[in-house]
DNA sequence: TCTGGGGTCCTAGGACCC
DNA sequence: TCTGGGGTCCTAGGACCC
């Protein structure tokens, strides 16, 4: 029996969100990302007013535009200031991540009605098995795929209610495919496909496009004169390991092929938590100590409160700066046992900050902390333990 | 016009233990 | 006096993802 696994992407995930509140900028280019300060105001005459990007003057980047936004040239990741430059008239929203959240579970929870087996990758996607679900290996009309694709519709169909979303939904036989594939048809597309299917549908694409190939490895391809999947494809799995290390340059090879057993994991328990912040404009060392010292303490707080709601120790501490030069480094020490106490955390990231050359301005500070533990399960410190009678004898190697 | 914030996983060297 | 080797933990950095 094949497995049927799914990728489901919400469309333009939060400029959807805002366009459900503010239907009248349905149609035009609207991009989402930055602090507060551009709050659409409300007018007198009910009409509200909105921030243009040319406004905009800040460090922040782009969460999400609307597909009429990207047609300008603007994509998630760029800076602010240059998507003013391609869009000056474009609308500029504040990011609403309570709002976002709150719509993930509805669109979560109407997934979950039709296909509980669910993996949560972020925010605004899922991957799902749909091997089990009812009427999924059903033909239909002599399609073999009818029954799936009837089942991906039915979700897709159950999202809209519940949300007034749309989203975009790959289904083949793994995560790998089926992320590429959900990807192909966007926005509110579906795409089913097999493993016939890979060489016509799959290795034209560019290599970027699979799902742990970034910018450096795609560069690095790029530079082996290897663009699309096809051509990844073609190479001997020894190359691409002479190239890429074993690890990655055999996963490489496998992934080309289409190749990929992960398995749908329904659950996980989260290994750190942080909290960092980008300064506006950058602090130094010295002359903005206190400022500096009042953010760290802060961020500590933050952290430690994440942690205590959620119900999580850790006994890792760690800290990240990111110098003008957006160089960045990362000190973390082991504390003896777990805490979600501000203080603890605050001590022991400020031993990490004193093992840092503070030769430079700064424009990001940050504090993890991981090693997580469900604070439940972890023993309270009692006192201590008698030590283990010492054992008479050491049974020596050789 | 310089590049957010929250994560995961991998690699690699050194300490330390058996 | 030098020689093995495996396992785990700790730390730092980097690639990648949403």
């Amino acid at each position: 029996m094949p497995r049927y696994i799914a990728h489901l992407d919400m469309d333009a995930f939060y400029a959807s969100v805002e366009l459900l509140r503010y239907p009248d900028l349905r149609g035009q280019p609207v991009v989402i990302g930055g602090g507060r300060r551009h709050q659409p105001a409300l007018l007198a005459d009910g009409t509200r007013r909105y921030a243009r990007l040319a406004e905009y003057a800040g460090r922040g980047v782009v969460t999400t535009a609307t597909y009429e936004a990207r047609a300008l040239g603007v994509h998630s990741g760029m800076g602010l200031m240059k998507a003013a430059a391609l869009a000056p008239q474009a609308i500029l929203l504040p990011t609403d991540f309570d709002e976002y959240r709150r719509y993930s579970r509805l669109f979560k929870a109407a997934v979950a009605e039709i296909a509980p087996q669910i993996e949560d990758r972020g925010i605004d996607e899922i991957y799902m098995d749909l091997t089990d679900v009812p009427g999924a290996q059903d033909a239909v009309g002599g399609d073999p795929l009818g029954g799936v694709r009837a089942v991906a519709r039915a979700i897709k169909e159950n999202v809209r209610r519940a949300t007034g979303l749309t989203c975009s939904i790959g289904v083949t036989p793994n995560k790998l495919l089926s992320k590429l594939c959900s990807d192909l048809d966007k926005p509110d597309g579906l795409t089913v496909l097999t493993e016939a299917d890979i060489p016509a549908r799959i290795w034209p694409l560019p290599a970027r496009r699979i799902n742990g190939i970034g910018p450096k490895a795609n560069a690095r391809l790029e530079a082996l004169g290897i663009r699309t999947i096809g051509e990844l494809a073609a190479c001997e799995r020894q190359w691409l390991v002479e190239h890429f290390g074993p690890s990655y340059g055999a996963w490489l090879h496998e992934a080309a092929h289409g190749r990929d057993d992960r398995p749908v994991v329904t659950h996980s328990e989260p290994k750190s938590m942080s909290r960092e912040t980008t300064f506006e404009r950058d602090l130094h060392p010295r002359a903005d100590r206190e400022q500096l010292g009042a953010l760290f303490t802060r961020l500590c707080e933050q952290v430690a409160a994440d942690l205590a709601r959620k119900g999580y120790v850790g006994r890792t501490i760690g800290i990240k700066l990111r110098f003008d030069d957006f160089r960045t480094v990362t000190r973390d020490q082991s504390l003896p046992s777990p805490t979600d106490d501000a203080r603890l955390i605050r001590h022991a990231a400020g031993q990490c900050l004193k093992r840092v050359t503070l030769d430079r301005r700064l424009r990001l500070l940050g504090v993890r902390v991981g090693g997580l533990r469900r604070k439940e399960e972890v023993a309270r410190p009692g006192p201590p333990v008698a030590a283990e009678p010492s054992a008479p004898y050491t049974l020596p190697l050789f």
